[in-house]
Order: C-alpha cells, then sequence, then structure tokens
DNA sequence: TTAGGGTTAG
C-alpha cells in the first residue's frame, strides 16, 4: 500500500471536498460524470468510480485513495473493492481486501463467494461459504444461496447446500429454487429438481424456464414439453427465455411443427429481436435442414453475436453445403467477426467434407496459435476427427498424444478413426490403453466404436466379453449399441444370437432393421431379408435408404432378381426414397451376377447419376462371372476414367480374358498395370484360434509358426491336386515364371490363415476366417477341396459376403 | 451496493 500511495500524487484528506472530486478526475479520466452529480449524489459518485477502473492499475489507485482518505473501515466501499478485483480477474487481490474488512456483514461474504464464482474457482467458493456459515456470526440470506449453488462440484455438495437452504428457510425464494433445479439437473437428478419445482407455491417465469432446460439437459425433451404445457394450461406467457430453450427440444423430439408455432408465437410477441431466440430458431431449422427458413432468420438479425454466425455457418455444414459454409465464415470475417472454439469445430468439418488436407493443417496452425487446443478438449477432439476422416491417422494420433487433456469423446475418436481406416488391431490397442486410464469411462460411444473393430478381423471372443459388460449396465438396449452388437453376431457368423438380440431390443426406428437384414443379406438368406422388411412396414417402422440398400444385396447375394425388382421400385413409389449410386450398384449387382448382363449394362447408360469406380467394377465383376470379355473391357475403360489406381480392377480383367482363353489381352491389361505403377491395398486375413485372433499378410514369413503353416500348404496341395485341382495363374499379375506364380497363390493371405487354422484347432472343429478385400478365386477353388480333404467347415467372410465351405461346395455359388 | 432460468459442439 505504501508504493501505491507514494506512486499517487500529493492530496492532502483535510481539505474541501471539491479539490477531492478534482483530484478524482483527473486520475479517472474515464470518470466523465460532471461535478455537479458528482458532489449531489453519492451513490452516483461511487459508481462512477468504480466503473472507471478497467483495470487493475486503475483500481489499486483507487483502493490507495480510499485508504489515503481513511475510508478502510468502510464496509460499502471496500466490499466494492472485493467485487471490483474479481472482475478484473485478480483473485487475490479480491481475497486480501476481504480478509482486511474486520466488520464483514453478509453483503462483504456475498460478494466474497460470488467474486470465487466468477473466476470458476468453485471449491474456494465452497470453503469461503462453510466459513460463513460456521464461524462468522453473520446470518446468510438469500442473495448467498444461488451463486453458492452454482459453485457445487457434486451433487452431495449440493444436498449440504439445500439442507442450509431448508434450515434458513429460503426454498421458496424463486432465484434460489431455480438454482436449486439448475443445480439437480446438473447432476442428472432431474426428478429431484422437478420435486423442487413442484413443491414451490409461487413460480414466476424464471422457474419454468429452470425446469424445461434442466428436462432438455439430461435428455428428456417429452418432459421437457410436458412442463411448457402444463405453464400454458397455467397462463404464464413464455419469455424470450423460455423460446430459446424450447426451441431445442423440438428439434430432439423431431417435431418440426411445434418449432415452426413457437416461431409464430415469437413473431405475434415481438420476440424476434432477441438474439438467443434468433440464434436458437436458426439451429431449430438447420436441425431440419430448412436452410432457407434458417437464412431467413440470420438476414432478419439486427444485431448477430458470434453464436450466430456459428449457428449459420454450422447449419451449412451440417447439411452438406462446405462451400457456403465457408463463404459464410468469408463473410463472418469479413464484418470483423472474429471465430471462436466452434467457429472452428464447424470449420474442421467443412474441411474434411471439402477433402482439404493442406488448409486442415492450417486451422490447426491456428488453433494453436490462439492456445485453444489447451483451453478446450472439444477443439482438440475435433481436430483428431478432422485428421483421421483426411485419412492422416497419424496426424491424429500425433495430435491426441499432445492433448493435455483427454476425455472419452478423444478416446473414442481414436478408435473410431483407426477402425473407419481399416486399422481394426491398431483401435483395439487404443481401446485397451483407454481401458488402463482409471478417470475414463467408455460410454455408448466408445462401444460403437470399438465393436466394428472386433467384427471386422472376426474376433468374436471379444465381441462376446463386451455384450456381458454391457449387459450389466444395460446399455445393450441402447439402440446403436444393439445395432453394433447385432452386426457383430452377424458379421462373425452367428445369425442366431443377431436374431434373438434383435428381438429383444426396441424397433422403433429402422437402425436396428437395417442392420439384421444386412446380417441376413450377407449370409445368403435372402428370402428371411424380404420376410423381415415386411415385417418392418407392418410395423408401421419407416424403411431408409440404408435398408434398401441392405435389402438390395440381400436380394442379389441370393439371386432374387424379381424380388430385388419389385423392391427398388416399392422404394421409389412407395418409400419415397430417391436411388443413390449404393442402389444402383446393387442393382446393377444384382443384374450383373444373375447373367443379365446386357440389362446391367443398360442401367448403368439410364442412371440419373454419374456412375462411379464402383458401379464399374460391379459390372467387371459381373463380367468376370459370366466370361464376358468384350462388355468387361468396356467396364475397364470406363473405370480407369475414373480410377486408374486400383489394382483389383486389373486382376478381374486379366482373369477374364485368361478365362475365355484370350491371352494376349491378359499379358495386355498386365503390362497396362505395370506401367501405371499399382497402388495395392495390402490383403490381410484373420484367423479366430481359441479367443486369440491371429492375423496374416500375404506371403508372411515372420509367423512362429511360419515353417509348419507352408508345410501344411504344401501338403495339401499336392493332395489337392490329385483330386483334379489347377492353380488360376490369371490372379496373379506379376510377370514370373510358372512355378513362382504358384508360390504367390499358395502365399496368399487367406491360404496362411486357412493352415494356421488347420493346425492350431482340433480335427473336425469349424474355421473362421475374415479378410479385408474380395476372396481371391483361387483361393476360393483351393478352399473347396480343403474343406473336402479336411473334412472341415470353413467360413470365409470377406468384404463383400460370407462364404461357406462344405464338403467340396460353397454356400455363395458365385465362382467356377 | 449482491441473485436465477436461454442459443452453437467434437
Amino acid at each position: 500500500m505504501l508504493s501505491l500511495r507514494k506512486s499517487l500524487p500529493p492530496f492532502k484528506p483535510n481539505s474541501t471536498v471539491f479539490p477531492l472530486q478534482r483530484w478524482i478526475h483527473q486520475n479517472f479520466s474515464s470518470a466523465t460524470g460532471s461535478f455537479q452529480q458528482i458532489s449531489h449524489d453519492r451513490d452516483y459518485k461511487n459508481n462512477v468510480v468504480f466503473h472507471s477502473c478497467t483495470d487493475i492499475g486503475t483500481a489499486k489507485q483507487l483502493h490507495a485513495l480510499l485508504t489515503v482518505l481513511g475510508k478502510a473501515q468502510n464496509v460499502v466501499l471496500f466490499t466494492q473493492l472485493v467485487t471490483l478485483y474479481a472482475t478484473l480477474g485478480d483473485l487475490s487481490l479480491s481475497r486480501n481486501t476481504f480478509e482486511h474488512i474486520q466488520r464483514k456483514n453478509i453483503f462483504t461474504w456475498n460478494s466474497m463467494v460470488a467474486a470465487y464464482v466468477r473466476c470458476g474457482r468453485y471449491r474456494e467458493a465452497m470453503y469461503c461459504v462453510s466459513e460463513l456459515l460456521s464461524n462468522s456470526g453473520v446470518r446468510p440470506d438469500f442473495y448467498t444461496f444461488a451463486p453458492v449453488l452454482k459453485a457445487c462440484v457434486s451433487v452431495v455438495d449440493g444436498e449440504k447446500m439445500h439442507c442450509w437452504v431448508l434450515k434458513m428457510g429460503f426454498e421458496h425464494d424463486v432465484y434460489v429454487a431455480a438454482s436449486l433445479i439448475h443445480l439437480y439437473s446438473r447432476f442428472s437428478a432431474v426428478d429431484v429438481a422437478y420435486k423442487v419445482f413442484d413443491d414451490m407455491p409461487v413460480r414466476d417465469v424464471g422457474s419454468w424456464n429452470a425446469m424445461i432446460s434442466g428436462f432438455l439437459q439430461n435428455g428428456k425433451a417429452a418432459r421437457a414439453l410436458g412442463v411448457l404445457g402444463r405453464m400454458k394450461v397455467e397462463g404464464v406467457k413464455m419469455d424470450t427465455v423460455t423460446v430459446a430453450s424450447v426451441l431445442p427440444v423440438c428439434a430432439q423430439v423431431n417435431d418440426v411443427v411445434c418449432g415452426m408455432l413457437v416461431h409464430l408465437y415469437v413473431i405475434k410477441h415481438g420476440l424476434e429481436s432477441d438474439v438467443f431466440v434468433c440464434n436458437a430458431l436458426i439451429n431449430l431449422y438447420s436441425k431440419f435442414g430448412r436452410l432457407q427458413d434458417a437464412q431467413r432468420v440470420f438476414d432478419g438479425m439486427k444485431v448477430r453475436d458470434v453464436v450466430s454466425w456459428n449457428s449459420i455457418i454450422a447449419a451449412y455444414e451440417q447439411n452438406d453445403d462446405p462451400v457456403t459454409a465457408l463463404s459464410l465464415f468469408k463473410g463472418m470475417q469479413f464484418v470483423g467477426m472474429g471465430p471462436d472454439l466452434l467457429t472452428v469445430v464447424s470449420l474442421t468439418s467443412i474441411f474434411v467434407q471439402l477433402s482439404d488436407r493442406r488448409i486442415g493443417r492450417a486451422v490447426h496452425g491456428f488453433i494453436i496459435r490462439r492456445g485453444w487446443l489447451e483451453e478446450d478438449v472439444v477443439t482438440g477432439n475435433a481436430l483428431v476427427n478432422m485428421y483421421a476422416k483426411l485419412g492422416l491417422i497419424d496426424c491424429a494420433r500425433a495430435v491426441f498424444e499432445q492433448l493435455p487433456i483427454r476425455d472419452v469423446i478423444s478416446w473414442n475418436t481414436l478408435i473410431t478413426g483407426y477402425a473407419q481406416n481399416g486399422l481394426a488391431s491398431e483401435a483395439i490397442d487404443a481401446f485397451k490403453m483407454m481401458g488402463e486410464c482409471r478417470t475414463i469411462i467408455p460410454n455408448q460411444g466408445t462401444w460403437v466404436s470399438i465393436l466394428p473393430a472386433y467384427s471386422h478381423i472376426g474376433a468374436f471372443q471379444q465381441g462376446m466379453k463386451i455384450h456381458g459388460r454391457l449387459i450389466k449396465n444395460c446399455l445393450y438396449l441402447d439402440v446403436f449399441v444393439a445395432t453394433c452388437l447385432i452386426n457383430m453376431y452377424g458379421e462373425c457368423g452367428r445369425l442366431e444370437d443377431a436374431m434373438s438380440l434383435f428381438y429383444e431390443i426396441p424397433r422403433e426406428t429402422s437402425v436396428p432393421w437395417n442392420a439384421i437384414i444386412s446380417s441376413l443379406g450377407i449370409h445368403g438368406h435372402g428370402e428371411e431379408a424380404l420376410q423381415l422388411f415386411k415385417d418392418m412396414l407392418t410395423e408401421g417402422v419407416k424403411a431408409d435408404h440404408i435398408t434398401f440398400v441392405s435389402l438390395l444385396s440381400a436380394c442379389s447375394h441370393s439371386g432374387l432378381v424379381d424380388e430385388g425388382q419389385w423392391c427398388f421400385n416399392l422404394m421409389q413409389k412407395d418409400c419415397g426414397v430417391k436411388p443413390n449410386l449404393k442402389h444402383y450398384g446393387c442393382m446393377v449387382d444384382l443384374f450383373g451376377r444373375a447373367g443379365y448382363l446386357e440389362k446391367a449394362y443398360n442401367l448403368v447408360n439410364n442412371m440419373p447419376v454419374q456412375a462411379d469406380a464402383s458401379i464399374w467394377g460391379t459390372l467387371l465383376a459381373a463380367c468376370r462371372i459370366h466370361g464376358n470379355a468384350e462388355l468387361g473391357t468396356l467396364a475397364l475403360d470406363r473405370l480407369l476414367e475414373v480410377d486408374s489406381e486400383n489394382v483389383g480392377y486389373y486382376v478381374l480383367l486379366s482373369n477374364i480374358y485368361a478365362n475365355v482363353g484370350k491371352w494376349e489381352g491378359a499379358v495386355k491389361v498386365r503390362s497396362l498395370a505395370r506401367d501405371r505403377g499399382l497402388r495395392k491395398t495390402p490383403g490381410w486375413s484373420s484367423v479366430v484360434v481359441g479367443s486369440v485372433v491371429e492375423v496374416f499378410y500375404a506371403g508372411n514369413q515372420t509367423h512362429p509358426q511360419c515353417a509348419e503353416i507352408y508345410k501344411e500348404l504344401r501338403v495339401l496341395n499336392v493332395k489337392m491336386k490329385t483330386l483334379g485341382y489347377v492353380p488360376d495363374y490369371s490372379f496373379v499379375l506379376q510377370d514370373v515364371e510358372e512355378d513362382e506364380k504358384e508360390q504367390i497363390l499358395t502365399s496368399h493371405s487367406e491360404r496362411l490363415a486357412i493352415a494356421f487354422g488347420l493346425i492350431s484347432t482340433p480335427p473336425k472343429s469349424p474355421i473362421r476366417i475374415f479378410k479385408n478385400l474380395r476372396v481371391c478365386g483361387d483361393c476360393h477353388n483351393a478352399t473347396k477341396y480343403i474343406s473336402k480333404i479336411t473334412e472341415r467347415d470353413i467360413i470365409v467372410r470377406d468384404s463383400n459376403r460370407f462364404h461357406h465351405f462344405k464338403d467340396g461346395c460353397c454356400s455363395c455359388g458365385d465362382y467356377w
């Protein structure tokens, strides 16, 4: 204090009031009130002086001045200083001032508590309150509890404070009660919150608002609407706060009409000037895909804040219009509105949609410069997600490693990133590491990200273990988790388990139906898939575009041409689903597999959408089955126009030529492939032995049992040949001698996995193989022989479907 | 001289 006093111009406390005012005026230049007003209005004088302190330095000067003036024991002035220091962000000065006030009144205590809360120091706030309650000799008033309830960091804290509220008899004060409702809602004790609400003898509109937002925050939109209805019955008018909290409820219950009615109410009662209301309206329309309405609200706003801009940018970004979203972002910069955390979260998503890696990295730099990675975990998670979706999984990992705080979503994002980039084992490793962090509790998103990784490599046992864990906490009844379980059982070949789970869970949405139809489809149970689809319609569940992808592919896998056509028509006429590339792909596959190549080709030519690589690839595969080299060549030409890098297509065509004896053609395709520099997706196969999943890449030489595996394959080869097996070299693109070609075929990943399965499991037990690509035609043929020789059921799940090999035959009937 | 309930998210 002494040093401060030195830095001030001299002032004589005993002179008249007039020089004091001049002194204040000179030293607090932003205090613009006239001398007359200051001298006549004591409160105003205080306010002007306190408000003129916009930085710590000035506040300290004022502090010094008041001390010099001998006001050190003026409780009112020094309590204001407590608040002032906290507002300027210096809590220690605030606390120091508080300590020096000798006769603290309740206002002093309230100000100190509020100061802690304002700075987010909840623990200290609670400590201060217990000091007040236990030994201050001052009785709390009803101003005390609202900030305190905000500061409770656990429901136990909250209950303690609730007891004090009751003891002091403040439970019916509308402010205290609203804070209680808010508190219990924050800790998911929404029923307790409702009891507080229900017990209130008098409610103001704020009480209703607190209850509505309480239900909304806990995902209980229907109950929120119930409160709204009761509010209407009791004749309480909605204010802007009510509207802003009710609009997200409408979005959550998927009720656009309700939202529009609220909008009408807004217009009728002149609430459109409220920024919160307009922002909520933009978000509402965005959720329903009504971009024009969202834009109209945005255009009509006289004042826009950063949330308004974020909302309209997110509206376009989430409705698949990244270009407009980006131009709006530029507009935001143009008007000088600075971006915040959520702006960049939208930006990361925009660059994912635009597949723009370069600017994606620039956003990363921007976030780092602003220090937002340290500030908020959401931003970091968005970055991890962006890199993963852009296929830069190593960058995603690097960002993840650098995150100062990781929450469950950070882990989920990383796991999903690995799984979606085809790196199932890495996803599983990440999941294990997550399990070692005691503080992270897996949630719905975790299961939804890890289960597909287990399904992908056929880790059935691990999948079952997860199912067990989920039964304990009832999460298996969650539609999305359950759907992943159904997929897992389906993909691991346990159709019965998939079915019984399906009948256990809620089935009001298309999600679980799609999963079970798809499972039936990949197993070649087309008729059952169709029957379930009919059941679905009978139960009044709306089929969506995914339903039809599953259904049409089920039909094509089972050769149900007429039924497939029936579905394709029904989809457009009765279900209002416009066919997209995937649906056309299924239809091309359906016709092509069944041998109607002409029909398939015509469909491709007459589609209203541009055919992509997968469509031509499907047609090419059909030509492969039916040995149509002419159409196959044409398909490959088209294919190379859109994607010349995938080696699989060259293999298919070379194989077509070889099969019809056009060796020259086969050679030509091979050299074409070589000239272009192949990009080969490494093929891998996995096999389940006991509870362990072993993964093999083609030509693997590093496995500990490598020698035994190759020996087994050599023995099998001899036996197969005596039964009539001839290796089909057209599946080998490399230009090498024949015996080397045979070597290459024998070391395909699926063969290694089968051989390992054979030597590691008891005789006659079934072997389950997973392959990440389509199974090679020669391996398919060989597996038939192997199943006969070894008397084993061999179940191969490839990227397309299941193949069940038994006694020299395969369930799929696709290959020759 | 002090207090509650509101909009955007990975």
